[in-house]
DNA sequence: ACAAATAGTGCAACTTGGTTGCAAGTGAAA
DNA sequence: TTTCACTTGCAACCAAGTTGCACTATTTGT
């Protein structure tokens, strides 16, 4: 099989129509270790033969149905990455969707790591009261590549 | 010693020159438990008394002379919050600005914690090689009020 | 294999949040 | 109280992302 059969598979699975684009835009965030923003996707597809608004809507369609997530910036923009296999989350449903989202300081991009969420924990007692349903952990500091 | 008389000296403490729209803003940010948006200061300032731009450029002050922190939402704005003492950061310098941020999903108010940075730990062997600088812990759930 | 129904695409115009440039005003050090 | 750098307010601007709408492509049923 291959990756095109495999893309349009997953598009399948989650109920969204194969079509070119999509089929584009899910090979590029496969490829890449790190979340992507818009621009750098459009970049990748060729900013000519996409629609800056088409991609808009493929990458927002991709988060509404869980196959991929966002990240904001710090400058306000958007990151995306697909929610791979072998990224295993936790098995427990509730926080499934638990992420390590690291953020190098020097290239500003961003990776995602599996984490183990049971292993995130805050232990303070001002957050009595504070029923968390959802952890996200964000480390900055600097990738392999720019150290 | 008045509420006024305080922040001044504050404010004189980061080097910054006292101004009627530094007082006010600091003192809107320092009443409030949570991190506010630059549309929240402005209504309580009374939007017609502060330029949007001047606020604007008053929170890049803030937080570029380290009086206080940005965080960036899900839906790309900044909340900004006032750094406080009561908050214990680790005395570790390194990550002295290590946060737990909570996200209630309801009312959509961020949360700044006091959190022991030690405590968060990412046990993964993939994430060899890449250098920890700070951490920020996000947690989304139900706030008390929202319970 | 084909047509109808449904969903996706491309373009232009728009919205929102935030920034820049510049002239005028103000705080604080001397 | 004068000076000078810093702060403020206004208008214009910018970039990321969205909406409306006509058109096109994918899927489903036959």
């Amino acid at each position: 099989m291959n990756s095109d059969d495999y893309h349009s598979e997953l598009l399948r699975a989650y109920n969204l129509k194969v079509t070119r684009i999509r089929l584009q835009t899910l090979d590029v965030l496969m490829r890449s270790r790190t979340a992507m923003s818009h621009a750098q996707i459009s970049q990748k597809l060729g900013p000519k033969d996409v629609d800056k608004v088409t991609l808009y809507r493929t990458l927002n369609t991709f988060v509404d149905k869980g196959l991929a997530h966002r990240v904001a910036t710090e400058d306000r923009n958007w990151l995306y990455a697909i929610y791979r296999n072998d990224q295993a989350h936790s098995h427990d449903q509730e926080h499934e969707h638990d992420h390590a989202h690291f953020v190098c300081d020097s290239c500003e991009k961003i990776y995602c790591f599996p984490v183990d969420s049971s292993a995130l924990t805050v232990n303070n007692e001002s957050m009595m009261g504070f029923e968390i349903k959802e952890k996200e952990i964000r480390l900055h500091g600097r990738c392999p590549v720019c150290h």
